[in-house]
DNA sequence: CCCGTATATGCGGCTATACGCATATATGGG
DNA sequence: CCCATATATGCGTATAGCCGCATATACGGG
């Protein structure tokens, strides 16, 4: 039983299932789309990631400077039921969606070049300041 | 996103996840019954049912000097859905059927007569201890 | 090589949680 | 009434988790 609590306690706060949440729609996304997308600093989104793989949630795959991370698929039918019933119960938060359209605001930035930690920083500050 | 993250935090726990799993096999528990069965003294029983209770996940029927905590019935679908599949994750676990087991050696020497919270608490050491 | 950038992590502080112990509360029986 | 019993809870302590800050690490470019 000690393996389920542990699970579910990787499950049991805000930010990771923003993460999540936002991995059920991007396939990969590096540590700075993650800072800005939910308004937080860079350790902070390092570590919850770092979380996420450490319980097995997600992958993470190194290409230079950078580190993408992806819900690692389910195992078993089990597995994958949890995470379709994940997904359907985070959908119904009434910030699932603005939390999506502000990702993809900064996704359509990063494409115009420049820094992408700097900037993150500044969009999270910013972020965070407005909530 | 925060109550979904709140929700998880409350089956985070060893202790808590077990009496659900008794639950969802007996109708209805009293303190002294999740005390037994699971080796733990009284107040902390009483505090994981009432943590349970305060989540929405059990509800609670005073006779007498007795609680009976049992099961809240799922509200809508996706609860529903929820209380299911935790159910079927939980069978899986190794100790889950000695627990189920453990209940009712307890269940069936309380009818025998006597003390109910005193002779839990023997059974809750003789449980830790042996363990 | 040196620098800038992206990410990881050691450290200290803060807060939340779990626990045992003791005690309060409530109820039923004599 | 008084007492035994079942449960709830206040309190102090221990522990675990989250966080920011600073720094370490790793990589690419000039």
């Amino acid at each position: 039983m000690k393996d389920a609590a542990q699970f579910f306690k990787v499950l049991s706060d805000q930010a990771r299932l923003k993460i999540i949440w936002l991995l059920f729609h991007h396939e990969e996304l590096c540590v700075c789309d993650v800072m800005a997308a939910l308004g937080i600093t860079q350790s902070k989104a390092s570590r919850h990631l770092a979380t996420l793989k450490h319980a097995g949630l997600a992958t993470d795959r190194k290409d230079g400077l950078w580190s993408h991370y992806a819900l690692r698929p389910a195992q078993d039918e089990l597995a994958k039921t949890h995470l379709a019933l994940l997904r359907r119960s985070l959908a119904d938060r009434p910030d699932a969606a603005p939390l999506l359209k502000t990702l993809q605001r900064w996704l359509d930035g990063k494409k115009a070049g420049m820094a992408c930690a700097k900037a993150a920083t500044r969009a999270a500050k910013a972020g965070s300041s407005r909530q």
